[in-house]
DNA sequence: AGCACGCCGACT
DNA sequence: GTCGGCGTGCTC
C-alpha cells in the first residue's frame, strides 16, 4: 500500500497494512515515519515495490474521518503534476486543518443534577437554577449570560455536583435555502441565468466567462446557478480574490439564501477551520466562500465552481507552489465533472483568448446604463497642467475636489503606494535609503516615524542623520504616498473631513468595515487608499475619483502592466457615481496617449484588448506562447551564481523552445537572498513540465541554494 | 517538515 | 576538556 505524506518528499512511500486493519483508497492513517509517527493519505491500495518488503513498516491504524474523496486526490496530483511540486507538498494544502481528523469533540454544556445536593441559594445561583430549571442543557457562556451572571456562578455550581457536564446536540449549521424567493431578474439577467442553470442541471464540464460592468448584476445571475446547485444537493464553491472584502457579498448571499456560508481564508481561527473543513468533507458545508486555498478543500459532491473577479492577480500564488486558483478552479471543476463560472467586469487576457478559440463560452451581460458602465473618464495632462514642484494634486483636480466638496458629495483619491514617501536621500551626499536584504528603497512611513521595506518586513526608526554621511536635516522625501497626498488634501482643504484607507491603517475586516461604514453615513469627506479601496464597495455619495499617479503601473517591463493597469483603474473607476447621479473620474498621467488611458477614456476595452492580444501574439508572449520561470537564490551570491552557470549549460535545446537567462530576479536580493531568474518561452502546445523535469530534475544543488519553478508565472516584478 | 548526526567556537 | 551552533541528509 502507498501513503503520501503531507511532506515535500518525492512521491507516496509503501507500507505494509497488518491483517487487523481495514483500509479504503483515501483514508486517513497514521504510520511510523523515520523515529516519529506522521498522518498520510492512502493513495493506492498497490504497493510500488521499490522498496524490500523487509524495510516495510506496518500503518499504525485508520484515523475516524471520511476518506480523502476521489476527486480530491485526483487534484493533488494534477496540480503536483503541473507545478512541478511534491505532491506532498500540494496534499498539505488539503490537509491544513491538523485538528479536522481527529474524532469530532462534542462541545459541552451543562444541565441541572437529578438528585442535586442542597448548596447557599445566593441570588445568582437562584437565577442560573431558574433559567436551568427546564432542563435544557446550555453552554456555559449561554447558561451565565441568559441568568445574568458570570460564568463562575456556573462552574461554581457545576463544581458543588448542583449542575452536571453534559454533550450539547450538534446543531447542524443553518443551510442556504434554495427556494427563498429569487429576486427579479432583468431582461438582461434571464438569459444568463437561464443559461448557467441549464449547465447545472447537464451536470458535465464546462466554462462560461460572465462578464459584465459593476451594476449589470453578476452576482444575483450567478447566485440562480449556486440556487440550482443546491436544489441538487451538490456542494458549490465560490473564489474571491480578497476575503477580507466580502462583507458586502456575505450580506448578499445571506439575504438571497437565508443563511451564511462556510467562508475560508487564512484567518480563520483553528475551531472555524475544523468545522469548515468537516462541513466540506461530510456534505453538511453546502456554499464555500474562499480564498484560493479553499479549493483544496474536500468536496464530498462539488457541483459549481465560480472565480468572481476572475482577472484579479492575487489568484496567483507566487510563494511555496506556484498555482493560479482561476486555473486550477477550471481543472477542478473538469475533474468533478461540473460547470465552471469566470465572472470579471475586465476579462483577462487569458479568459479572453479562450472564448476567442471556443475553450470557453461568453455570457455578456450589458450594462443597464450607457455603453461602457463607467462615469466619464477625463485625463490631466500632468505635462501640461501638473502641480508645483512637491504638489501632487494638479489644478485640475483641486477645482474637481474643491467643487465636489462644495456640493456636499464625496471624493476618493487613489494612489497604489502606501506610506508617506517610496523614497529618501541624503541632499548632502546623494545617499538613498535601501533595505539591506532587498534590492528595495525604504519608504518613509511618517506616522510610525519609521522606514519600511515593503518586501521583506524590515524597518527602522526614522533617521535622525544621513546614515552614510551623518548630515543633519538633509533627507528629502521624493515622491508621494498617500500619507504624502493626505498631508497636501488636509492643507488644502482644511475644513474637510479626510480618511486614509490602506493597509496600515486598516487592520482586519471590522476596523475596513468600519471605515467603509463611516463613508456610506457620509463622515468622510474625502478618502484616500491604495487598492483596498478599489474592490467592489459602493458609496452612494461619491461622485468624483481622482487617481493620483495612472502611470504608476505602466512602467517597468512587466508583461501584463497595461492589462493590470487597466483592470486597476477600470475597478477604481467604477467606484464614482451611479444610475442617477453620474460621477466623473480624473486621471493625473504624463501619458495621455498610452494605450491603457485611451481605452480608459474611450471606454474602449475590447480595443484595448485586441491591441494587447496583438502585441503578445506578435511576440509569442501567453496566452499565445508559455512561460515558465526557474528563479535560483541563496544567501551567498557566488554559488547561486555557480549554479546559474551549470544550469544555462544544461538548459533544454529544442526547436521552439527558448531559455533566457540567467539575469538577476526583478528583486536581485530578497530576504537576505541573492535571486536570478531563468525564463523558459515554448509555444502554446509544448509541455513545459516534461522539459523542466528533464532540465532540473537530476541536478544537485549545493548547500542552501534553491529552485523554485513558477509554471506560468503571473508578475515579473 | 522534523529529527538526527556531525564538525568547529565559547564556556565550567 | 564539554555544550551547542545549525549545515546536511534521511525518512517506506
Amino acid at each position: 500500500m502507498q501513503v503520501l505524506l503531507p511532506l515535500p518528499l518525492a512521491g507516496a512511500y509503501d507500507y505494509r497494512v497488518p491483517q487487523d486493519i481495514d483500509v479504503a483508497l483515501g483514508a486517513f492513517v497514521s504510520v511510523p515515519f523515520g523515529r516519529r509517527d506522521a498522518v498520510g493519505v492512502v493513495w493506492s491500495l498497490e504497493g510500488s515495490g521499490d522498496v524490500a518488503d523487509d524495510r516495510l513498516k506496518d500503518i499504525q491504524g485508520c484515523l475516524d474521518a471520511a476518506p480523502l474523496p476521489d476527486s480530491s486526490r485526483r487534484f493533488v496530483d494534477w496540480v503536483a503534476a503541473y507545478t512541478l511540486a511534491p505532491p506532498g507538498s500540494v496534499l498539505r494544502m488539503a490537509m491544513s486543518v491538523p485538528a479536522a481528523l481527529e474524532p469530532p469533540k462534542p462541545r459541552m454544556g451543562y444541565r441541572v443534577t437529578e438528585s442535586a445536593p442542597e448548596v447557599k441559594p445566593t441570588a445568582g445561583r437562584m437565577r442560573v437554577m431558574a433559567v436551568a430549571g427546564d432542563g435544557m442543557p446550555r453552554g456555559a457562556s449561554e447558561l451565565a449570560r441568559e441568568a445574568g451572571v458570570g460564568t463562575g456562578v456556573v462552574t461554581g455550581l457545576a463544581k458543588l455536583g448542583v449542575l452536571q457536564k453534559v454533550p450539547l446536540p450538534d446543531a447542524p449549521p443553518a443551510r442556504p435555502d434554495p427556494c427563498m424567493p429569487a429576486p427579479d431578474l432583468t431582461a438582461e439577467q434571464k438569459p444568463a441565468a437561464d443559461d448557467l442553470v441549464r449547465r447545472v442541471r447537464s451536470e458535465s464540464f464546462s466554462v462560461s466567462v460572465l462578464d459584465g460592468v459593476t451594476g449589470a448584476g453578476k452576482t444575483e445571475v450567478y447566485f440562480e446557478a449556486i440556487a440550482e446547485t443546491l436544489r441538487r444537493g451538490e456542494q458549490v464553491l465560490v473564489l474571491l480574490p480578497e476575503i477580507a472584502l466580502t462583507a458586502q457579498w456575505l450580506q448578499r448571499f445571506s439575504e438571497r439564501f437565508g443563511a451564511s456560508p462556510v467562508q475560508w481564508h487564512s484567518d480563520l481561527t483553528q475551531v472555524q477551520r475544523r468545522r469548515g473543513w468537516r462541513a466540506v468533507a461530510d456534505g453538511t458545508g453546502s456554499v464555500v466562500v474562499g480564498a484560493r486555498s479553499a479549493l483544496f478543500l474536500p468536496y464530498a459532491k462539488l457541483g459549481l465552481v465560480v472565480v468572481d473577479e476572475e482577472h484579479d492577480g492575487s489568484f496567483k500564488q507566487e510563494d511555496g507552489i506556484a498555482y493560479n486558483a482561476r486555473d486550477m478552479a477550471v481543472v477542478r471543476g473538469r475533474i468533478a465533472e461540473r460547470p465552471v463560472v469566470l465572472v470579471s467586469a475586465t476579462p483577462s487576457l487569458e479568459t479572453i483568448v479562450n472564448v476567442r478559440n471556443g475553450r470557453y463560452d461568453l455570457l455578456h451581460l450589458p450594462s443597464r446604463f450607457g455603453a461602457s458602465g463607467l462615469p466619464a473618464i477625463s485625463v490631466v495632462d500632468m505635462r501640461k497642467d501638473g502641480p508645483p514642484r512637491q504638489n501632487w494634486l494638479s489644478p485640475p483636480l483641486r477645482d474637481a475636489l474643491a467643487a465636489t466638496l462644495g456640493a456636499g458629495e464625496q471624493s476618493l483619491l487613489f494612489l497604489n503606494r502606501r506610506g508617506y514617501a517610496p523614497l529618501t536621500l541624503c541632499r548632502s551626499c546623494g545617499h538613498r535609503l535601501e533595505c539591506p536584504n532587498c534590492t528595495a528603497w525604504l519608504v518613509e512611513h511618517r506616522l510610525a516615524r519609521r522606514l519600511e521595506c515593503h518586501h521583506c518586513g524590515y524597518h527602522a526608526r526614522y533617521p535622525d542623520v544621513c546614515p552614510s554621511c551623518g548630515a543633519e536635516d538633509s533627507l528629502v522625501a521624493c515622491g508621494p504616498g498617500v500619507e504624502r497626498v493626505a498631508e497636501e488634501v488636509v492643507s488644502l482643504f482644511p475644513e474637510a473631513r479626510v480618511a486614509c484607507m490602506t493597509s496600515d491603517s486598516v487592520h482586519g475586516p471590522a476596523a475596513l468595515q468600519q471605515v467603509l461604514q463611516q463613508m456610506r453615513d457620509h463622515e468622510i469627506d474625502i478618502l484616500i487608499g491604495t487598492q483596498l479601496v478599489a474592490k467592489g464597495h459602493h458609496f452612494p455619495m461619491l461622485t468624483l475619483v481622482g487617481v493620483i499617479d495612472a502611470d504608476l503601473g505602466l512602467t517597468g517591463g512587466d508583461l501584463r502592466a497595461g492589462e493590470r493597469t487597466y483592470q486597476l483603474l477600470h475597478q477604481v473607476a467604477g467606484r464614482a457615481g451611479r444610475a442617477d447621479h453620474p460621477g466623473q473620474v480624473l486621471l493625473q498621467t504624463y501619458n495621455p496617449d498610452h494605450p491603457v488611458i485611451t481605452a480608459l477614456t474611450d471606454g474602449d476595452r475590447d480595443r484595448f484588448l485586441a491591441e494587447e492580444a496583438a502585441q503578445r501574439e506578435a511576440g509569442g508572449w501567453p496566452p499565445f506562447g508559455r512561460l515558465a520561470a526557474v528563479i535560483v537564490s541563496g544567501p551567498k551570491e557566488e554559488q547561486v551564481d555557480a549554479v546559474c552557470r551549470a544550469l544555462a549549460r544544461r538548459a533544454p535545446r529544442e526547436a521552439g523552445v527558448r531559455v533566457l537567462g540567467p539575469a538577476p530576479a526583478p528583486l536581485a536580493r530578497l530576504r537576505g537572498r541573492h535571486r536570478r531568474r531563468f525564463l523558459m518561452k515554448t509555444g502554446r502546445t509544448v509541455a513545459v513540465q516534461r522539459l523542466l523535469r528533464a532540465w532540473l530534475g537530476a541536478f544537485k544543488l549545493p548547500g542552501s541554494v534553491r529552485v523554485q519553478i513558477d509554471v506560468d508565472p503571473y508578475s515579473f516584478l
